[in-house]
DNA sequence: GAGCGCTATACATACGTATTCAAGACGCTA
DNA sequence: TAGCGTCTTGAATACGTATGTATAGCGCTC
């Protein structure tokens, strides 16, 4: 019964030529005939040979195999940030387009993610992703960065030039929500964010709604500005602190859609209407639109991340060197910013 | 610079035994004393050591390693189901608590997905989600049954005995929610769902949802049944097109969870309210209780699910024989269908 | 016609591990 | 003390590929 799976020395065999031949033809040398490439290739398509990825692996010393680490304290029936899922599908591809495979994992901050991967040479480069505290991880990326692994990271580049960043113009997000807030004629607008210097992305929208605010001739306060997870029920938490502290405002400006969304039911569970009261979320998230009323949010495009980050992490893989790069982002308006 | 990565020689050397006698002492043999046990140990944290996953892998002959197919025509820009997508977290942690790795990757119908992946010998069995039309790839199943290769795959045992197969109780989720909408005094429940032999759960759904009507003393008709793939403008086109036919329903029972939010969308765009018009869904995605109002959808648990598969396949790899489960499924109640 | 360059192929080997087989050390029994 | 079993270790090898080096064939020049 199943027989042993073929192997470059079964080819060789019928078409007549050596093992090494079988490998040069396969792999595309131009040192072989075309005549001989064609008997390689009629052989190994009638076996339906396939290279063995662990002899092949072992023999060259990569893998063709990108690892994606969802890298946060991720407690056990937790929910995925729904924009990082929304990467997933756009990444596979692009690893696929470029000849790698994908494997995946979570990996709490505890662990040893940091040798695991390329050390067992599992994965010839690591695609990071993780919306926890920054500075709780820190240390691990400079360990990464001294053993020379790859690395890309999604995030903010201003963080403090640790290997390859990818991130969206959280900075410009920031601005033109509340820009167009502004332009809503509201004034008072409550800034959702997350706490901390561990969070240079969040710091950055911050400085985005300054920006926007003082362009207005309003300067920014503090009491308008409130903390809360990317999760629904802090987003809903945050609102309701801010009513019952009897912040008067007119709008919000959530930095993710999740913690908006959750703003939007707090509103409305207070017997306020969105969009009376405005609300703008950030990454546009499928459920963004599915929402009622469905949310204004600025838009970060998951495939052109996605491709960027793939992209740079194989440059770095394959050239040694990769750049930084920021991603525009786009306003979106929909109803709940908008009468 | 970037020295060698040590290999197992190097730690013999340190601990001052053989090569094998490293293997052994790493791989738990009982045959290493534990003194020799502890120095091995000791020098391979001391060197950051990493038993290599490619020459490991080719030696002894498994990679250790799950594939994950998302089996499906995906085109360029369309979501992935979000059921799926909640699988996903789960599955990978539970192939890593039990010591696999998870690649994952989507396919087309079209490709030869299914030598690829255990003929490279990138991974030792493959997990299989998909939704697309089922008839389409059945050959598909049969070629992977024939060539020995191990698998398992999400959907309905009931569609031809083809490998193992883990699924919800599709027929009793139908019965649930069709009896649930008849003790709200509904007696015109639409059903939406997908065409076509290809979706067995499909049918198993529409199966209890013909059960519960007929226990009420109603012959299920087939003007209330209309037929929407799971996408949110699939489900609104759906109502619409019930709307514009003069037929004249009081609940819907949609077959996904995003074709039952298109469908409240369609509806509340028409003037009707919603739970006036009771909605219930299936599968309970993260969006289902974002929704407004709230959806009253059939919960299939996503880690009771992942596990189930991940255990599943490796069933069969590890001893050669797997079981099909069917999984309990539950009515969670919300306020699409309640005043 | 000897020497050279070029092409196409073969030979030999290395990648790092896990396993089979053999053997040494040791304690115990008769 | 010879013999035997147990426990622990080492030597040898195989897994399947890719690549550096060598070689054979061939056409060409001077």
């Amino acid at each position: 019964m199943m027989q042993r799976r073929p192997t470059s020395f079964d080819i060789a065999a019928i078409a007549g030529v050596s093992q090494p031949t079988v490998s040069r033809a396969l792999s595309g040398s131009p040192s072989v005939s075309e005549e001989t490439r064609r008997r390689v290739l009629a052989a190994a398509e009638q076996l339906n040979y396939k290279v063995d990825k662990n002899a092949s692996g072992l023999r060259r010393q990569h893998t063709k195999t990108l690892a994606l680490l969802f890298f946060e304290e991720l407690p056990e029936h937790s929910e995925i940030n729904p924009f990082y899922l929304s990467l997933l599908g756009p990444m596979v591809r692009r690893c696929a387009d470029r000849g790698y495979d994908l494997l995946i994992s979570f990996q709490q901050l505890s662990s040893d993610w940091h040798v695991d991967y390329e050390d067992s040479r599992k994965a010839d480069g690591i695609v990071l992703l993780g919306y926890g505290n920054y500075l709780q991880y820190r240390p691990k990326l400079e360990k990464l960065v001294e053993r020379g692994t790859h690395f890309v990271r999604w995030g903010s580049e201003g963080d403090g030039e640790i290997g390859a960043t990818v991130s969206s113009d959280n900075e410009q997000g920031g601005f033109e929500a509340t820009t167009h807030l502004l332009r809503q004629g509201r004034r008072r607008i409550a800034f959702i964010g997350t706490g901390g210097a561990g969070f240079p992305e969040v710091q950055e929208r911050w400085r985005g709604y300054c920006r926007a605010l003082r362009a207005a001739g309003i300067e920014p306060e503090d009491r308008f500005r409130v903390d809360a997870a990317p999760s629904e029920c802090e987003g809903r938490a945050a609102v309701a602190s801010l009513i019952s502290a009897g912040i008067d405002f007119d709008a919000i400006f959530a930095v993710s859609d999740v913690a908006a969304i959750g703003a939007m039911h707090a509103l409305q569970q207070a017997g306020l209407s969105v969009p009376e009261t405005a609300v703008v979320g950030f990454d546009d998230i499928p459920a963004a639109s599915l929402a009622s009323p469905p949310l204004t949010t600025v838009t970060q495009d998951p495939h052109r991340a996605a491709e960027a980050l793939i992209d740079t992490l194989i440059q770095s893989i394959e050239s040694g060197a990769a750049e930084d790069q920021v991603l525009p982002v786009r306003l979106t308006v929909r109803e709940s910013s908008v009468p």
